[in-house]
DNA sequence: TAGATTGTTAATCGATTAACAATC
DNA sequence: TAGATTGTTAATCGATTAACAATC
């Protein structure tokens, strides 16, 4: 009676494959959530409920977590827990995983200071940056490393995702050299398009461009007032 | 013999107004990269060369550019410094935008530090911290400042817009304060969903989720070897 | 004029949403 | 059984892309 999709109840990591980017995009939102609803100790939750927690309609959850599988009970709502270890698993956060940030100026010293990474199954192996001046710094419990250490660390530490906190000249360099090394996922801080090979994935967080889309809509605003 | 949209040669404020979210988060891409080009003594570039320098292909970007008006010349591109104003203009970092930043933390640090925003018309003229401890601690030349001092600082400098880098559990209270002094545009780097009125834009930026959705992509690398 | 490149069209693709049948 | 809520459908909306007419 279901339809073909859904006929392999548990997806098998195969079938589970094709998971559209913005539900993706949305999942560690989701994990959030729920691991907020947990600690305020509620066991069971509605998609209505957990919607609001993760600020989304419900509609698009309850769509977004049907890529997943079937977690909840009908007339019922989603056991907490449950869920919870099922989009860590989807996501892969239930496993550990190794991190190098290179560039440890103010920006990459707050990234190795932050907690939220730790907690997420994230561990900072190591801190590398290209100034001399700054090597055997202890920041955030680790000594900043020169940079041609890195082969050795990756090697050592298996570590498949490294963050770029670089400035923007250095940063085509850094994402070079990890790729040589074996990296496939980078997460680029430094304000420049990067170019790599296809198989590895870059994101790009960027500060000043969250602002000037801010600066954007408010323009509008007051323009609208304005006239 | 044109269409009706681009009948108006210079858009006003009023007909532009429905250039679509996404050409909107690109727009200071475009910004950057023609900037990087002017400063390299590129004085025109076609839609293939601007489309390399931001990394999207040049379909895309024509399209993008053809919701803010006619700025390029058929058979010969773009004038850099002229197309890098008018999209200055339409994003509205022509003018000086002041802002402020709650929680000087390791993040608010880095962010105070950040020159990417002077740069870019965005003047950091406060920094507030709810920690007494911190107050008179001098950061990027900046005193930071009790958070009771918000409402007189906004009304002082007209800031429309503020930054939140406060922990998790402060960020709501943070934003509805700053609601209440008449900010209308929030960048939360706190790990929390913000609740605010409609008329207030948020855009967040959640380092762990950007890692998280690194690592769901690195799982299927790993896993496709694997299996 | 011939070559080059924009600006626009139209087709395609992916994301969102409301509504509701399935089912606890 | 009656009420509640999921999981899915199908319609709608918005974004991307290739192709090319317009035009420098």
């Amino acid at each position: 009676m279901e339809k073909t999709r859904a006929v392999t109840a548990r997806p098998s990591p195969e079938a589970a494959r094709d998971i559209p980017e913005a539900t993706v995009a949305r999942l560690p939102v989701y994990l959030r959530a729920l691991t907020t609803l947990s600690e305020q100790g509620t066991s069971t939750c509605s998609s209505e409920e957990l919607a609001g927690a993760a600020g989304v309609n419900s509609a698009k959850l309850r769509k977004d977590l049907s890529y997943l599988g079937s977690y909840g009970t009908r007339g019922v709502g989603y056991d907490v827990e449950y869920l919870r270890y099922q989009i860590a698993r989807e996501i892969g956060v239930t496993q550990d995983w190794p991190v190098v940030i290179v560039g440890i100026g103010n920006l990459g010293q707050a990234l190795a200071n932050y907690s939220g990474f730790r907690s997420r199954g994230f561990r900072v192996v190591a801190l590398l940056d290209a100034d001399e001046a700054r090597h055997d710094e202890v920041v955030a419990g680790l000594e900043v490393r020169p940079f041609s250490d890195l082969e050795q660390i990756v090697s050592d530490h298996a570590v498949a995702i490294g963050v770029i906190a670089t400035p923007a000249v250095a940063a085509q360099d850094v994402a070079d050299r990890m790729v040589a090394c074996g990296i496939t996922s980078i997460l680029n801080f430094a304000p420049s398009v990067l170019s790599v090979p296809e198989q590895v994935d870059v994101r790009k967080v960027d500060l000043s461009i969250e602002l000037q889309i801010l600066a954007y809509h408010e323009q509008r605003k007051t323009q609208g007032a304005a006239s």
